[in-house]
RNA sequence: UCCUCAGUAGCUCAAUGGCAGAGCAUCCGGCUGUUAACCGGAGGGUUGUAGGUUCGAGUCCUACCUGAGGAGCCA
């Protein structure tokens, strides 16, 4: 009944003022008034609200609108008029509609704009996306991801994929997910980090971004089975290089989520104040410090349990540290006995490993853990076998060591920590399309 | 693995041990500027499962199942 009108995007519809222009959507509410109908379409990019007065369309049109359900999928022409009563800024009025896939009443949209329970939501996770806010949150994650291998990629690193299946484990066998590969037992990898040491030494500075996975029996706002990281390794880097490295890194993620999504974080109602002043330097704290801080927290009552030098931070513990100050801070120099085999000890207190830990704000908890890696052969084949690691499964990494061993360092983030921590979320589940976890894999 | 809490209509939740209810969603009717629209009406239930106490159990007890929050471990 219409001539072909140009197809656009509800994010672009602003351009097409005055004119008339078909989108391509789902109806996402509806308003009625008697002889007056507000569809409300969305397409992805965004949401609009029609306009359809009885006595203005045909009455096959009407009828369609009048019948039409939530989220059945709808091709919308309409003439776009400016309107200060329009959230958006602009409305549609509706000339023609044509369902695609209408839903039926009787087996309606299961997400309604009200409140539902998370284990309700989270079985509907397919559906629940389709809600602005989660939405949202992906444009974000979307964003961060960009930004992170944008910055990486300006500053002469080389993407480096580690495999996914792995014969052994970098830090123990006990949360891994094991897999039948053909005859041999394997694993789903924990982290790219030893692979990305070959790299470094081949390439000099190299990132990885890709899919962990760990059996870990978690259960908290913090913890997926499977979660993305990035993960820079530098050749002769040392621990306050990677420092300066990680500082920058987190600013440029903030920064640029502030630059170009301003839209999403406010639709999900984040609090910019909190995110504007995340820019380097960050401060530093040693782990002494840190002991000392918490010990000084507990005698004033802010914390619970007496922290003891030597153990490793809980998250309260965390938390308490990252709650006094208001950017992320670096917490490096934790006890050797405490840490991954593979870091390098400190020359000065050997005792202490030349590692670093970035402790999000808000209690976020740690978002980066990163170290300088031990250089010498004979030293790393020796906290293999304190660790009680098969020598053999780490020969090609000992090799690295063999063959030209230069001081490198590196850290990895985990993507859905930082997402969390930018968008304000309660729970890492929001900030993956769809995430596994201890009690969950449908859908 | 441990601790705490919760399971009642499609969803979110009420119901002193005594007739199982409301809001939202769906359907019908009304309304020409609604913004989670509003007003009137209708349909919708094996109260997570299995036992037990009691004249009587959604409610009390036991076990189990499922989920949530936290601890430990981690990013």
């Amino acid at each position: 009944m219409t001539e072909q009108a140009p197809i656009t995007t509800i994010a672009e519809i602003g351009k097409h003022d005055g004119e008339t222009v078909t989108i391509r959507g789902w109806l996402y509410n509806k308003r009625e008034s008697g002889k007056l109908i507000f569809p409300i379409f969305r397409d992805g990019t965004g949401v609009i609200q029609g306009v359809a007065p009885k006595n203005q369309v045909t009455p096959e049109v009407f009828e369609t609108l009048h019948t039409l359900t939530d989220e059945s999928s709808v091709i919308v022409t309409g003439k776009v008029r400016a309107d200060q009563r329009a959230p958006g800024g602009f409305e549609l009025d509706v000339i023609d509609a044509k369902v695609l896939q209408r839903v039926p009443e009787d087996d309606p949209f299961p997400i309604a704009r009200k409140e539902h329970g998370i284990d309700f939501l989270m079985e509907n996770r397919h559906l629940w996306v389709r809600t602005p806010r989660q939405a949202a949150i992906l444009r974000i994650r979307a964003e961060i991801i960009r930004a992170a291998r944008g910055f990486f990629d300006d500053r002469g690193f080389t993407l480096t994929d580690p495999p996914i299946l792995t014969p052994a484990a970098c830090e123990g066998t006990s949360t891994l997910f094991p897999v039948k590969y053909f005859d041999e037992d394997a694993f789903l990898t924990q982290s790219g980090q030893l692979y990305i040491e070959a790299m470094a030494m081949a390439l000099g500075k190299v990132y990885s971004f890709g899919p962990t996975f760990r059996a870990e029996k978690s259960k908290t706002r913090r913890h997926l089975t499977e979660f993305w990281m990035v993960e820079p390794e530098i050749a002769y880097a040392e621990l306050n290089d990677i420092m300066e490295l990680a500082e920058n890194f987190i600013s440029h993620l903030v920064q640029s989520v502030i630059a170009h999504r301003p839209d999403d974080l406010k639709i999900i109602g984040r609090d910019l104040t909190k995110l504007e002043n995340i820019k380097p330097p960050f401060p530093r704290l040693s782990y002494d410090d840190a002991v000392k801080m918490l010990q000084e927290g507990h005698a004033k009552g802010a914390v619970e349990n007496r922290f003891e030098w030597g153990g490793d931070f809980g998250s309260p513990d965390e938390t308490y540290i990252s709650s006094q100050f208001d950017k992320p801070v670096m917490v490096h120099r934790y006890p050797t006995k405490v840490k991954a085999f593979y870091m390098e000890p400190d020359p000065q207190r050997p005792e202490l490993a030349l590692c670093v830990d970035v402790l999000a704000p808000e209690g976020y908890g740690e978002i980066i853990g990163g170290s300088q890696r031990i250089g010498d052969y004979e030293q790393l084949r020796k906290r293999i076998l304190e660790h009680d690691l098969p020598e053999a499964s780490f020969k090609w990494y000992l090799d690295l060591r063999k063959y030209g061993g230069v001081p490198h360092s590196g850290f990895g983030m985990g993507i859905e920590r930082a997402v969390a921590w930018i968008c304000g979320l309660e729970h890492v589940r929001e900030t993956i399309p769809f995430a596994r976890t201890l009690t969950r894999i449908y859908p």
